[in-house]
DNA sequence: TAGAATGATTTACA
DNA sequence: TGTAAATCATTCTA
């Protein structure tokens, strides 16, 4: 709102409350409105026909000081230097109090209607990005890529050398996007502080000359900040869109499945096969299959429920394979025998402990007896 | 290149 | 929650 356009509103309800600005006047400025003097050359003009004490009077003595102050309000600034009219007025004794005053009414006008609009509520979409990002810890502390798909990447990647470097090139790639971010955020921060300043600045320089005042210039950072926190938003929604698609990419190469290695499967089958009359290994034998075969346990559950599923099916089919590893697991258990009583007889004249898998007794249909 | 093999996922159930 | 069963998606092989 400009100073003249102010002036203008504010004219009429300056003169209808001009008693009690008067008194308010006469106690800040220490002079009555209807005093009239010339201060840094500006004349101020001598009361119509009246001693001071008379009401109307004081409108029109007001109305004459605003009237001049719109004069030179609408001159150029080499115009109201030249005839130090603006220089005069700038150090009229009234003026901190007509200041005040228009501060006040300026507040009670416009202003407040657009504070009103300021306490918003925290934007919904900005704390679901806010807290996306946070959760896949690109915002907030480094958590070393501590996110809910790194968690899923180190459970898949079990100790695969395969799944370890897809998921260190998520978390570098996440790295990458992380310190993106920060710097463009950095940088939108610099900016609106250093805007920030400015305008501040500007304002206060400007209110030696028309009435800002303090609330107004918080307020205008808060329209600053208002900005510039909806660019960061836009920074937050493309951070977002390229956390998800890395994400997409990466739980796509999960799906691409690997073949386990020769040896673990056939660590697997040697385990199945052993315990085909109860093919179902605990907790504590999956964890330790897991380590042998290099991959997790959830791998080892779905290599058994395929594997039960699928011999229960075609039994005949796996007839060979189930023989071939009971005489595996045969030899094994004999070469076991065969050091365990090796072992006894060199070290202690005591029975031999029965240790190792004992040699399964199969059935016609693979079972163990 | 088709079909088999195989690891992963989904759904239903106890 | 673990498992069976069906199914999907990919890899292997003849």
């Amino acid at each position: 709102m400009s100073f003249s356009i102010c002036v203008a509103q504010c004219t009429d309800s300056l003169a209808s409350s001009m008693d009690d600005q008067a008194r308010i006047m006469q106690s800040i400025g220490g002079v009555s409105l209807s005093g009239h003097s010339v201060q840094g050359g500006m004349a101020l003009p001598p009361p119509h026909g009246h001693d001071g004490s008379d009401g109307d009077g004081r409108k029109q003595d007001i109305g004459d000081i605003l009237h001049q102050i719109m004069t030179i309000t609408d001159q150029s600034l080499d115009e109201a230097q030249a005839k130090n009219r603006k220089h005069g007025l700038n150090c009229h004794r009234m003026k901190p109090a007509l200041f005040s005053v228009l501060c006040e009414i300026k507040e009670k006008t416009g202003l407040s209607i657009r504070g009103s609009q300021e306490e918003d509520p925290p934007d919904p979409q900005l704390m679901r990005l806010d807290n996306m990002l946070l959760a896949e810890g690109v915002a907030g502390p480094e958590k070393g890529g501590g996110s809910a798909a790194s968690a899923a990447a180190a459970a898949a990647a079990g100790g695969a050398a395969d799944s370890s470097i897809e998921h260190s090139d998520y978390r570098a790639k996440l790295t990458q996007i992380r310190q993106i971010y920060h710097t463009e955020l950095e940088k939108y921060e610099q900016a609106c502080n250093e805007f920030t300043t400015h305008v501040m600045n500007l304002l206060r320089e400007q209110s030696r000359t028309r009435p800002i005042s303090p609330k107004e210039i918080e307020r205008m950072v808060g329209i600053i900040h208002r900005k510039f926190s909806s660019i960061q938003m836009q920074l937050k929604q493309s951070t977002c869109e390229a956390v998800m698609i890395l994400r997409s990419r990466f739980l796509d190469a999960r799906r691409k499945r690997r073949n386990f290695s020769k040896q673990a499967t056939e660590i697997l089958n040697e385990y199945f096969y052993s315990h085909l009359s109860n093919p179902y290994p605990s907790e504590e034998a999956k964890e330790e299959l897991a380590k042998k075969c290099s991959i997790t346990v959830s791998q080892v559950s779905n290599w058994f429920g395929n594997k039960r599923i699928r011999y229960k099916k075609n039994i005949g089919k796996f007839q060979e394979e189930a023989n071939l590893y009971a005489a595996k697991t045969a030899v094994n258990a004999a070469h076991a025998v065969a050091a365990a009583v090796q072992n006894s007889q060199a070290n202690s004249p005591t029975t031999p402990n029965s240790g190792g898998y004992p040699a399964p007794c199969y059935q016609s249909d693979g079972r163990i007896q």
